[in-house]
DNA sequence: TCTTGAGTCTGTATCTACTACAGACCTTAG
DNA sequence: CTAAGGTCTGTAGTAGATACAGACTCAAGA
């Protein structure tokens, strides 16, 4: 059966199925906000769209990016505001892009610290130990 | 007043000091079974010495270096038991480091596409938006 | 028609690594 | 002696999910 304002009709699994998301994920972002309270049946069962698919679509990747839950609120705000300034978004963005570069910059630290006491390591059993010894220093 | 045990009496919150942790992470660390459950007063204050300090650093350091807990208990396991044979501590290492690397990797493909969606995007007052685009296809 | 297995519902617990707070005690300076 | 601050304990909260229990529903097969 579908449903006149969805077009077709997906179930909770479905839309898992569909998006590549967490069953449960689902129901957590309902609760959270992010997804509206969806259409239900006869019987209590959540009722998805293609609107739907594409909201949570777009979740999915604003978080694959390092968007925090907080910061895709904002951003699907604007969106469903309609008042899309672009300005805004690319602030928002550039923002975030500064915030991952320095998240690589800090693990590329941590990558030369690693790689470095690793490679002093001889690796015999030997009780000496250069990368326990660069942690206690 | 002096531990004959410890060499210097330091209570919590110059353990924190001295490391620079927060003070309520050490009784966490304690919980946790990181740090050993210390000497005390005879009011049942915490009594810390040189010890605690070199753990609790050797702790701190390795979790800025991104290793997690589970991790570093394996890490103190090994420096506790004596048995630091070097190659399993190297093994241990170099997984995380493959893990550090994976991750580096991750944030830079993310960074690529803020930085290439960022660029598209005219900031103008415009109903379109690159950004949102991206994170909608 | 009955049954059985799978799906769905809700609320709640769990996870990591902390951080924060309440309320009771203790210590120390003025 | 009092007041301010430190310490103690247990517990709750944070992000971002994930998992589970117990009740309900649905569809297919015997």
């Amino acid at each position: 059966m579908n449903h006149p304002a969805l077009g077709m009709c997906l179930q909770r699994a479905d839309l898992a199925k569909a998006t590549g998301c967490n069953l449960e994920t689902i129901r957590y972002y309902e609760k959270t906000g992010l997804l509206a309270e969806p259409l239900r049946s006869a019987k209590g069962y959540r009722l998805y769209g293609e609107k739907d698919v594409r909201r949570l679509r777009f979740i999915m990747r604003a978080r694959a990016l390092g968007f925090t839950i907080e910061e895709i609120r904002g951003l699907l705000t604007l969106v469903d505001g309609g008042t899309q300034t672009c300005v805004e978004v690319k602030a928002r963005t550039e923002l975030h892009l500064a915030d991952v570069r320095a998240k690589i910059a800090d693990l590329r630290r941590i990558e030369t610290i690693l790689a470095k006491t690793a490679a002093q390591c001889s690796g015999d059993a030997v009780p000496q130990c250069a990368v326990l010894e660069a942690l206690a220093a």
